[in-house]
Formats: structure tokens, C-alpha cells, sequence
DNA sequence: AGTAATAGTAACATTTGGGTAACCACTTTA
DNA sequence: TAAAGTGGTTACCCAAATGTTACTATTACT
């Protein structure tokens, strides 16, 4: 028996469980959905992320602005002056990934609050 | 200068890094997120879920389940029949993950879609 | 009597994510 | 002339996450 969703989209949940997935491949590891959710904030340079995403070692910013550029979540923006200037962007399919992280950011917040009404 | 967001309710770019990671420490790992999604489909036995979360080893599920029952996020319920009955259900603190769980489901379904639309 | 299902646990092996530190080329500032 | 900042890359290493296999006790089915 498939167990489909009651609610409208009509999903079952080994379509669900798979569409999570797919997500979270794209956004895997620790720092990518924080790198993202800063981008919306407005464009940073290589320095300025380092500086932003507390605790990112330079080996792993690098790493990931280069899997988010693959995946076109992003965009390294190379402004000629002297010394050059990279800035990174959200891309236009980036941005699709507006409601997903303020749905995590807000939870996280949302979770704290009762945290700390537990003590 | 501290990097605030446009729209409200104002938050600066730190905050809302340090909520992603408060809900990403809580749902870390490969198989939380789809355990919840699929316990929001309906409750289910242990057996049920290994069958139905693709790929999940027996171990990594119990100690999934208990991470996510700790966190208060799921129910254990035994059933005291011949055999025993243990149906893991979500928790009303759990179903405050709905829209979380729906926004990541969402985005993978709409970017596979794209993914197939560029062959 | 033997097999299979339920609901796990324990021991061990392996993968890989992520940290550290060194290094590079170029440019500006003291 | 030397130090410091930008924008990285590379090699090395460890700990944590996950997988694999075997094993448990209980009950039901054939």
C-alpha cells in the first residue's frame, strides 16, 4: 500500500522522502545553506564570507562557493581593479532557495525560544 | 557594519546563521528530515519505516528515532499486544517542522524538474 | 520442529567531512 | 624593504558519521 498525503499536492512519501534528498545533496555539508542565507543578505567578497560564516576555515569556503557555482546557486563575479575584486552572488535559481532557508532560519529561532523557556 | 535584512522582522546576517545552525544541529545527519517527513504521512512502526525510508540501516534508524525522541520531535508509543507493537509518531513539537520539511521537499521536486529540463 | 517477523543491540570496518598549516602570486601600506 | 591583505590551493590528518554483519528474545505461523 503507497501512503500518499492527504493534503493537495497529491505526494507519497517515497516521493517526498526522495524530493528531500535531491535537496539536501545540493545543500550537503555544514556551511552551504549559511553561505547561501548570507548571500541574500547582499553580495560578499572571498574575505567578507570568511569573516561573515563564523568558524568557516578558508579551505572550506572555497570548496563550497565552488559547488555552489557549479550547481548555479551562485555566482563569482570577478571585478577588474587593482587588486582584483570577487564578489559572490545569489544567483537567480539561488534565490528559489529564499522560502527554504527562512523556513530553517525561522524554526531555529522559533526552537531556541523554547529551549530557553524550558529553564 | 552589521549586515541586516531588508524585510521584516529585521535580523542580522549572523542571527540567522546561528538559527540555521540550531536547526541543522537538530536534524543533522543523512536520515532525520525524511524520518519526520514520512511520520507526518502517518505514525509507523519500526519495520515499517526501514521499509519505507530507502536505504536506512536498522542501526542508524534506532538511533535516528531516539536522537529525534529526545529532542521531543517524535512520539514512542507501545502498544502492549502479543507481540509488542512500537509505533513512532510525530509529536505536536514535531509538527512545527511542517512547513520546514514542505519547503525542502519542494525545492528538490521543482530542481529535479530543472535538472531534466536542460537534456 | 523449523522458519520468519518484530524490535532492536553490539562489534567492527569504512568513508568522508572537515580542520590545520603551509604555500602561492599579486598588491598595497608602513 | 618588509609586513599584511586578497583570493585562493595543496597535503596531511583525525574524528564522526554511516555501513555491515552478527546476534538477542519473543511470538506466530506451518
Amino acid at each position: 500500500m503507497e501512503i500518499v498525503e492527504k493534503t493537495s499536492p497529491l505526494i507519497t512519501c517515497s516521493q517526498k522522502i526522495r524530493a528531500i534528498h535531491d535537496t539536501m545533496d545540493v545543500l550537503s555539508g555544514k556551511w552551504k545553506i549559511s553561505i547561501i542565507a548570507c548571500l541574500f543578505f547582499q553580495p560578499l567578497r572571498y574575505s567578507e564570507l570568511l569573516r561573515e560564516v563564523q568558524g568557516i576555515s578558508g579551505k572550506m569556503l572555497s570548496r563550497e562557493l565552488k559547488d555552489l557555482e557549479m550547481n548555479n546557486l551562485i555566482h563569482r563575479r570577478v571585478i577588474d581593479a587593482k587588486p582584483v575584486i570577487v564578489s559572490y552572488e545569489i544567483s537567480e535559481y539561488g534565490k528559489s532557495l529564499k522560502q527554504l532557508t527562512d523556513a530553517i532560519a525561522d524554526w531555529g529561532i522559533k526552537h531556541r525560544e523554547e529551549i530557553i523557556k524550558e529553564f
